[in-house]
DNA sequence: AACTATTTATAAGA
DNA sequence: TTCTTATAAATAGTT
């Protein structure tokens, strides 16, 4: 949409997604609110980032719009009639325990745990998925220790505490190994 | 906001209002789309127009995104004492959202994002936890694919469609591979 | 946060 | 409604 034409998939860096987030949700906060005054309609906007922080908007209140929309989806479903707030207050806790039920599982599955329940092509996923995180988190910790190195040698190394400390550290975080092969070394991965 | 700049204020003219609503209503879905996928948020839009009719979109399901705003609302007000029922509802929902928060967190640490909430430890630890995850789903993988080797051998691979089929299934999973240090080259990893 | 080169969205017209 | 198009608005990358 500008200096560039960027395909739309998920951004991986995580400042250039919470830069472009804040962007876009201005952008699309202000077009809805356009579209309300212009056309007299009845907005309702509700966002999560990724992060969890809620972001809303409603041309009248939140809960109107929502109720509106609640009956218009009822009069499809012409079923029962228990009491209406029960009716909400079950559906909300059954859609909360199903995403904690869901969120266990793949927590579990990403541990490696569970695994007869998927078939190859699913364990194919699960596993670049694996690589794409694990690659991400090594190099974020070399990142962070190349820092704590220079700013060490930046005070000039004077200290024997701080040396020791960095030098026991330098071991057990892997860190000035040549390749990532290291860390299959340390989990007992051997190839069938 | 083109051919001609627009004021911000209800149209009066019905059939222009018809036409800007359409147009608008798109512009304004598509934008909620982009934004639910390029920053991974969790998005519910509800538009009436001004003759009642009822749009709606949800990254993942309407009530979904609703109840969870539901929620994070109810945690700001801490206020009015409804009935107990009701209180124990928003407690008990106030704990499994929690759960959410604390899973999705989680997770996406998993993935490899927020890394830059964690500190040096915390990521030596979570290298740790994917590298033995990945290492059992590698293993479970690799295992599953010899099962489907043995049993072709065991057809004595009269078919040239399964030969086929299995040379190709081969080359993509990565099998036969000599180690593991293979995993490593699909997510263009350098070591600094 | 501000800038700006581009891409998008869209008002009016057909 | 749909398309075209001139122009306004949004925004990705940069500083």
């Amino acid at each position: 949409m500008t200096r560039r034409k960027i395909q739309i998939k998920k951004i991986d860096n995580t400042t250039r997604r919470q830069v472009t987030f804040s962007k876009r949700r201005r952008g699309l906060f202000k077009k809805a609110l356009e579209l309300s005054i212009l056309c007299d309609a009845e907005i309702a906007l509700i966002v999560f980032s990724s992060t969890g922080k809620l972001f809303d908007y409603a041309s009248s209140s939140v809960p109107q719009v929502i109720e509106r929309q609640n009956l218009e989806s009822n009069k499809l479903n012409k079923l029962d009639e228990p009491s209406l707030e029960l009716q909400l207050d079950n559906r909300s806790s059954i859609l909360l325990s199903n995403e904690i039920v869901e969120k266990t599982h793949e927590l579990r599955k990403m541990k490696g745990d569970d695994l007869q329940l998927l078939n190859i092509e699913e364990l194919q996923k699960l596993e670049q998925l694996l690589q794409v995180g694990l690659s991400r988190v090594s190099n974020e910790k070399d990142e962070r220790f190349r820092e704590e190195i220079s700013a060490f040698e930046r005070k000039g190394g004077q200290l024997m505490e701080d040396n020791q400390r960095l030098k026991q550290f330098s071991r057990s975080s892997g860190f000035s190994r040549p390749t990532h092969r290291w860390h299959f070394s340390q989990v007992g991965v051997t190839f069938p």
